[in-house]
RNA sequence: GCCCGGGUGGUGAAAUUGGUAGACACAAGGGACUUAAAAUCCCUCGGAGAUAAUACUCCGUGCCGGUUCGAGUCCGGCCCCGGGCACCA
């Protein structure tokens, strides 16, 4: 009987489902426990991608071969199932997103499932359940109790077309990131975690991760500390001080002008009659200046004079005072000292404004460029004849010097910034979590804990309302909190949570899913936490893996959790591109679909096809050829195993010794296969898997428990053909809980090893050897080759480089 | 502009601490089986030269140089591709 992936793998997966195979125990105390876990998805009415399926496989494979090795294995999955698509979908044909969720759960589950993976189901969360989101709403409270969620008018982004605020991080290139609509500046009041109170903290804890190096990178330049000096400027004829923050004290001999951001709240009291009305019209022209606008590069840079002088508190010479929308408000303390002989964008200002430039730091030409080389490079023109000089100091020193000068006078003082912003928390929007928040007259309470979950209500009407507001405002009888007597005593908070509040703590729902009293127990997550193995895509580098480590964090501070940091290891999947070597999609008319691809191969061919395609970081292209060659393949193995009736092939059997290269092979297959899951090279433990059938295809016979040990370590990668041999070699029970067999390392050594002989680094000949042979003889019996002879006979050997059991090389002069 | 990745056959890719480059697959070509096709099996497969020979020689891991007995791997400079950040003082 030919191989037949459909019945095999319809009656798996039945099986698995029906026996509750992978259900993990809830705390072991016999077993060592392992997390590994996918980023959860946004069930789209799209369905499974192969992308999706990549890193499934991936953590398959893992949370199998951890079972085998004897691991109590967490491997669940859920649904990030609040998100704009259905919330639009409602918007278009009113259907409740509640429905169109709940169809594509379904929709999802199912083909995840055919895919064969080994997911503990009775875990399943989603995080618009209520029995969810109450639990979101309670660490919130645990937030705003720590005085990390205020209340602010802030100037949000806009999107007119989504009628959403967006957080900055869903703007790219001032369009909404979905569905790329242009974007606006507007002020609104807004929730905001002071997610600034965590940078250092989530700066240091990047450190004893495991994590690809590119991401730790990434969420460093995005918290972006530096150091530097915060130090205030008089004012010429005013008490008051301009406080600036740099990182180059060291120039500040070179600082001939000063600039205030637009929204500077100084530039009022300074601003010259004479200049008031050309820079009250300059902050007008700012404001309607959307953020994109502000920050595009190969911009000019304006400004005007406000018409007063700074002092500056090195030379004591009075500089100009500018406002100019290239310095911002955000960041530091909203306006700098200019220092265009060595700052780029101060010199195009200075330049375009004819301001003064000054050399302090030697090597460049100032009149051409400023001059940005910091370290070595050395100070001149900075000494101010009575208590400083710098000149004569490279940067570093004069850094640190003019640090201790500042300090000492009481110019100002050290201080360290970050570009990490607060988070923006709230949204306009239906499809989210409502805060667990009520407002009092001018103030805002959290509800009483006991009243968790605040319940999304049903509205008639998905749209926000035309200035931006969530159309929970628009449901009066929800919005109003009354008494006995009906009285209102305050108004429900009707902005919700942004989609990434779910996702910032679901691995923790996930130790104790069920749990009705608490988010999750102490002792269940005491035992699976942290996260051991984490693999989903790049493209949450920072936001979901950055917001996820600040509630981490903070659940730490509360004593809520016991690790301080969730992601043990991350690991990204790479891109699985069309077969044209682009990005998949619809346009391009190149996405390949899982459902087809198994119905037509199954999903074992589709699980290894995937897994052999390349490194699993790594983007590549698909190829259904390549997939064709993995479907050949299990064939392959399905006719070693099976005969044509589809029983147990009579070749192999209990009374056969082992040859020693059949031997060699399996000992190495078990030992490569283990080594590669663990390090997560799957395609390389696919070719060792290839090679090994290859041999045994010529096998005339071979031993029953050979095969009992193949059909164990095939079963990460092709699960339901293992099942499948398993029982077919007498086996009722699943596969799933055997032992990962062990290898014996002597077999895998040979006693005869080729070793390369080279005349002056080339190969000239090969010999093969006892192994650990001595130099002596090695080299006395390369000598005797003809091939070797021909390339020494010309000079004399003057060194010989023996590395055992590998390569022998004559230097020959 | 800055910060990360990455450039190896026709293609996807292998290659422990520097130690026989191209494992394993795909595609291509040839052969066997078959009335035929599919499926399957066997052989060839980086380039050039040479040969009776699958003996052998030279070149070859983006480019140029260096270190070394020996470099895909280490060092310096450059080119190209992908990703991220982008006036953060």
């Amino acid at each position: 009987m030919s191989y037949n992936h459909k019945s095999i793998e319809s009656k798996w997966q039945k099986f698995w489902l029906e026996n509750q195979t992978f259900r993990s125990e809830d705390v072991s105390s016999s077993k060592p426990k392992y997390y590994v876990l996918d980023m959860f998805p946004y069930p789209s009415g799209a369905g499974l991608h192969v992308g999706h399926a990549l890193g499934y496989v991936a953590t398959d494979i893992v949370a199998r071969y951890k079972r085998m090795k004897g691991f109590n294995v967490l491997h669940p999955m859920g649904w990030d199932a609040f998100g704009l698509p259905a919330e639009q979908y409602a918007i278009k044909t009113g259907t409740h997103p509640k429905v169109t969720t709940q169809q594509n759960v379904e929709n999802f589950k199912k083909q995840i499932n055919s895919l064969g993976f080994s997911y503990d189901w009775s875990r399943e969360i989603n995080t618009t359940d209520p029995g969810y989101y109450k639990w979101t709403q309670w660490i919130f409270m645990q937030l705003f109790n720590k005085g990390l969620a205020f209340e602010q008018e802030v100037a949000v982004n806009w999107c007119p077309e989504l009628k959403a605020v967006l957080a900055n991080e869903e703007v790219v290139n001032g369009k909404s990131d979905i569905g790329g609509h242009p974007v606006i500046r507007l002020p609104m009041k807004q929730w905001i975690l002071k997610i600034t109170d965590y940078a250092e903290s989530l700066l240091d804890g990047l450190d004893d991760l495991d994590w690809p190096e590119n991401i730790k990178e990434l969420q460093k330049n995005w918290i972006g500390r530096s150091e530097g000096v915060e130090l205030g400027f008089e004012i010429d004829g005013s008490n008051d001080l301009i406080n600036v923050y740099t990182t180059r004290p060291d120039t500040l001999f070179g600082a001939s002008y000063m600039v205030l951001a637009p929204e500077h709240t100084l530039i009022h009291s300074l601003v010259s009659d004479k200049q008031r009305e050309e820079v009250e019209s300059y902050i007008e022209e700012t404001k309607k200046k959307s953020d994109f606008d502000r920050t595009e590069i190969n911009k000019d840079k304006t400004g005007v004079f406000t018409g007063s002088y700074a002092i500056n508190p090195f030379t004591r010479k009075k500089i100009e005072i500018w406002i100019a929308d290239y310095v911002l408000i955000s960041y530091g303390t909203g306006a700098i000292m200019a220092v265009p002989g060595h700052d780029e964008r101060d010199w195009d200002f200075a330049s375009k404004y004819n301001l003064p430039i000054v050399e302090v730091v030697e090597g460049g030409d100032v009149s051409k460029a400023a001059f940005t080389a910091k370290g070595n490079a050395k100070i001149i023109n900075s000494s101010n004849d009575k208590t400083l000089s710098l000149d004569g100091l490279n940067v570093d020193q004069a850094i640190k010097e003019a640090i201790i000068y500042i300090e000492k006078n009481s110019i100002g003082k050290a201080t360290v910034n970050y570009k990490l912003r607060d988070w923006l928390f709230s949204r306009q929007r239906y499809w989210g979590e409502p805060f667990p928040l009520i407002h009092k007259d001018d103030k805002v309470e959290l509800i009483p804990e006991e009243d968790l979950p605040v319940m999304l209500p049903e509205v008639k009407n998905y749209k926000p309302s035309d200035d931006g507001k969530s159309p929970l405002s628009l449901i009066n009888n929800w919005v109003e909190v009354k008494d006995e007597n009906s009285n209102i005593i305050g108004l429900r908070e009707t902005n919700t949570m942004p989609q990434w509040a779910g996702s910032c703590w679901y691995f923790l729902r996930f130790t104790d899913p069920n749990n009705t009293n608490e988010a999750w127990s102490k002792e269940n997550e005491n035992y699976w936490m942290p996260v051991d193995l984490y693999i989903g895509g790049q493209e949450h580098a920072v936001l979901h893996l950055l917001y996820s480590r600040f509630w981490h964090h903070v659940l730490y501070d509360l004593g809520l959790v016991s690790t301080k940091e969730p992601f043990k290891k991350l690991y990204n999947q790479g891109m699985i591109l069309g077969d044209d070597g682009t990005k998949m999609s619809k346009s391009r008319g190149n996405v390949i679909n899982p459902e087809e691809i198994m119905d037509e191969y199954g999903a074992d061919s589709m699980r290894l096809y995937e897994m052999f395609m390349g490194p699993l970081n790594k983007s590549k292209p698909w190829s259904t050829k390549g997939l064709q060659g993995c479907y050949r393949f299990i064939n392959k193995l399905w006719s070693i195993i099976s005969d044509d009736e589809g029983f147990l092939s009579s070749k192999i059997s209990n009374d056969v010794e082992p040859d020693k290269e059949t031997l060699f092979l399996h000992h190495q297959t078990i030992k490569k296969l283990g080594e590669d899951i663990e390090s997560l090279h799957f395609n390389t433990a696919v070719s060792q898997l290839m090679i090994y059938c290859n041999h045994l295809q010529k096998c005339d016979s071979i031993p029953k428990d050979l095969i009992e040990d193949l059909s164990i370590i095939i079963c990460p990668f092709v699960p339901h053909l293992s099942e499948e041999f398993w029982s077919l070699l007498g086996h009722s029970d699943s596969i799933t809980y055997e032992s990962w067999p062990d290898y014996d390392e002597n077999l895998i050594e040979l006693d005869e090893v080729t070793i390369a002989v080279q005349v002056n680094g080339k190969l000239r000949a090969n010999i093969s050897v006892a192994k650990d042979s001595i130099e002596k003889d090695v080299v006395s019996k390369a000598l005797t080759l003809e091939n070797v002879e021909k390339f020494t006979s010309d000079g004399s050997i003057v060194k010989t480089i023996y590395i055992a059991n590998r390569l022998l090389n004559f230097v020959v002069k």
